[in-house]
DNA sequence: CTTTCGGCCTGTCAGC
DNA sequence: TGCTGACAGGCCGAAA
């Protein structure tokens, strides 16, 4: 699934596509994907014109005339452009129907990811995104280091929780901690205010980094007409060797991710 | 309160 | 070859 900077990818290549566009039917066809009741899900946002998608953390929100809806990806999901003539796959549950007859479709194989109206107005104040701490180029070190040095959880375990720092995923969880030379096991409340520093300012680059590049791409995972452009440089995350030492890298559950690491440059000590 | 665990889904791959 | 179980970019809610 998309972390941060995949999204990020979305968002800008559906921008230049879908903005103007008008929506002219929706088709669920898996109800689920839909959170609340789907009927009013396409009821209200029929006739309107998308004006703009926003972003926060891995959210992606779609601004119309008079409301928005808001989307997560979740582990597979992902939208494909196409025109009306296109058989649809399997795995596209909610097709978006513009008036000039193209069409944006939520493809999803696993079925994780949620739609949801959402107000035009306030959205960003209202859940779920309320709960999303601040990403992690707006936030205050001190503020993060008061909310790790409390917990006793592995530090890689705390990237990912998003009412922390909006944006980290599994991948580039395991990439801050190689890149910081944390240990990924490491309890939060061991943590120095130093290196809590040196992970904030790592997260950020690494993931302004990605956008750059267009997001990470590991196997089902392309955004419309700029697939396959991307070369990831993943250092440990599903990698054998580490980079620096040439050493074997460890696999292991971390809370039930699988996490990667170089025990030898990424010792307990920090 | 914090933390862990199972559930949500389908597909793929390793091992028997 | 076919089967089984583990795992996959995430999140939520129930239980401990």
């Amino acid at each position: 699934m998309p972390e941060l900077p995949e999204v990020e990818t979305v968002r800008r290549t559906l921008k230049n596509f879908i903005i103007g566009k008008k929506i002219f039917d929706i088709q669920v066809h898996y109800d689920k994907i839909v959170e609340g009741d789907s009927h009013q899900f396409i009821e209200t946002l029929k006739g309107q014109t998308i004006r703009d998608i926003d972003r926060v953390g891995k959210y992606l929100i779609f601004i119309l005339d008079k409301d928005a809806f808001i989307s997560h990806l979740r582990m597979e999901g992902k939208y494909n452009l196409t025109d009306a003539f296109k058989p649809l796959n399997k795995h596209e549950h909610v097709n978006f129907i513009f008036s000039d007859h193209s069409e944006m479709r939520y493809q999803d194989t696993r079925k994780f990811g949620r739609l949801k109206l959402a107000s035009k107005d306030s959205y960003r104040l209202d859940l779920p995104l309320s709960k999303l701490g601040p990403e992690p180029w707006n936030a205050d070190v001190e503020q993060i280091y008061q909310s790790i040095h409390k917990s006793r959880l592995p530090i890689k375990t705390l990237l990912l929780d998003q009412t922390i720092l909006a944006g980290i995923g599994n991948i580039y969880a395991n990439e801050i901690c190689f890149r910081t030379k944390i240990n990924p096991t490491t309890p939060g409340n061991r943590i120095s205010r130093k290196r809590i520093a040196e992970l904030v300012d790592i997260s950020s680059q690494i993931l302004s980094e990605a956008i750059k590049q267009g997001g990470t791409t590991i196997h089902s995972f392309d955004s419309n007409g700029i697939s396959g452009l991307f070369q990831v440089n993943l250092q440990v995350h599903q990698q054998k060797n580490c980079p620096a030492c040439q050493g074997t890298i460890i696999k292991k559950m971390i809370n039930g991710r699988g996490s990667y690491y170089c025990p030898h440059c990424q010792k307990k000590r920090s």
